[in-house]
DNA sequence: TTGACATTGAAAATGAATATCATTATCATT
DNA sequence: AATGATAATGATATTCATTTTCAATGTCAA
């Protein structure tokens, strides 16, 4: 979903809650929606007082919170105390494969693991909404 | 590794580093090689409190971090804001799958998903030395 | 036995995330 | 357009997990 994808779903999230649009909370999300991927609320926070300086801390986590339950972010643990929040790439769901050597970071879909993990979850009578996939080595330069 | 095996390889690995022995970190490392998987520093400190009420949870922490800096245990963090000690399993390599509700954590090998990930590494020309997935949803008693 | 220094426990400090609260903004209804 | 119910905001306080400080104690090589 591109970013004015985003931005339609989050108002059809946002009325069918019943709640109400505010300016922040609109450039919050969309300079949100034009980020890359794994943004942490202090580097989000950043940007987003670069063109509005008012904008408060609290409101960056409430705004990424209701992201987050919409279905329009998602929040990660890294493992170094802060959580980053990944957009939602343009095609759907990947899943990473990282060079422990050179940092080399590449993505990747495979719909059989799909598979293979809703079948897994139903055998834990679990409904999953996520999930997490990391491989790590050596890519091929570094082998 | 069994939990005698780990003591020694905690004995090694402190005299390498030039540290001291201690009776209370003694006794937490070998509370923790006992348990199963993914505890809490707050259960790992009720357990260790039971024994010996005096230990201070600042202990705790510390012989947590050693023992995760020795490669004795594994810090993860399932997104509940605690972090998880992960005693090393004697049989080797498993996944896990998290309720976001109640923090029920199961644990599960797929050699599938196992030999999937495998050829995917091999597309991107990378050797795989060791990986990460979990599934994060809804539990049957939280659905 | 001694002395350097690692370890401990209690308490204070830190830092991320959440809650509170007075004020302001939104929006369906008049 | 005005009203009123209530959602949203920003500043600040609070919570909670984790880390640090510090004086006292324990360890161990010399």
């Amino acid at each position: 979903m591109n970013a004015a994808g985003k931005t339609e779903a989050l108002k059809s999230y946002i009325s069918k809650k019943g709640l109400r649009s505010s300016t922040q909370r609109d450039f919050i999300a969309d300079t949100f929606f034009r980020t890359n991927t794994h943004i942490s609320l202090e580097e989000l926070l950043n940007r987003v007082r670069k063109k509005n300086s008012a904008i408060g801390y609290a409101t960056v986590y409430r705004t990424m919170k209701l992201l987050t339950d919409g279905g329009l972010a998602v929040a990660r643990q890294f493992g170094d105390g802060q959580t980053r929040y990944e957009n939602l790439p343009a095609e759907g769901h990947h899943d990473h494969i990282i060079c422990i050597k050179c940092s080399r970071i590449e993505e990747f879909t495979n719909p059989e693991i799909e598979a293979l993990q809703e079948k897994t979850a139903k055998r834990f009578g679990f409904k999953v909404l996520n999930h997490k996939l990391e491989l790590y080595g050596y890519c091929s330069a570094c082998a």
